[in-house]
DNA sequence: GCAATGATGCACT
DNA sequence: GTGCATCATTGCG
């Protein structure tokens, strides 16, 4: 069943531990394409200044100071998008990047999405990977997560155990670049590898 | 193997 | 003009 907005609606910190085994569904071209969420970053709110929201709200980060239950996707580096659920309730900016998962359903799809990778294990094991193999672009930002395009479901598969670590990419972010706000699980072989 | 690097759009200063 | 919540490729040896 379909996560609804009262999971997102709840500290950052939970739902981005939470997010890991869940089921990330894309319908594309009558197709649905999905997989297990196994990597996910906490960014929490304006103090966060690995946030992007710590900076105030503009026309890029406004999205999070709005509902939960909502995606927000950026470009970076000029190259890949990143997608993000947007939690915490309305007025509190915060999100969870999901960074990196199992396919599952029409991996085939994904594979061509991808330019066929040779290892399955590189289909979405990465911000970046998982939004092209998922076919994910600023057209689906603000996208509702309950939606018919991008949802986010419970299909009560085992979940194995849960670690975390500091989040990749985030030295600048002074004091807050060693929290320990990133989640994953354990021995997935589908968990980007650190940089 | 691994470190270094280029690609490249765009939000924000 | 600057710098990025990345990734694939190069070039070393």
């Amino acid at each position: 069943m379909k996560l609804d907005r009262s999971f997102y609606e709840r500290p950052t910190l939970h739902v981005a531990s939470d997010l890991i085994g869940k089921i990330l569904v894309r319908r594309l071209n009558g197709r649905n394409l999905a997989g297990r969420i196994v990597e996910t970053e906490a960014y929490v709110g304006p103090l966060d200044l690995a946030c992007h929201a710590s900076r105030g709200k503009t026309a890029r980060t406004s999205i999070m100071f709005g509902p939960p239950g909502v995606s927000y996707v950026y470009m970076i580096y000029g190259v890949y998008f990143c997608l993000n659920a947007v939690t915490e309730a309305e007025g509190f900016p915060a999100a969870v990047l999901i960074r990196a998962m199992e396919p599952l359903d029409n991996i085939p799809t994904m594979r061509a999405l991808r330019e066929n990778p040779e290892k399955d294990t590189a289909l979405a094991s990465g911000p970046g990977k998982l939004c092209r193999a998922m076919s994910i672009d600023k057209n689906l930002n603000a996208a509702d997560l309950s939606g018919r395009v991008l949802w986010i479901e419970d299909r009560k598969i085992e979940t194995g155990r849960i670690e975390t670590s500091p989040r990749i990419g985030v030295d600048y972010a002074g004091e807050y670049k060693d929290r320990p706000w990133r989640f994953f699980e354990r021995d997935n072989p589908h968990v980007s590898r650190p940089r």
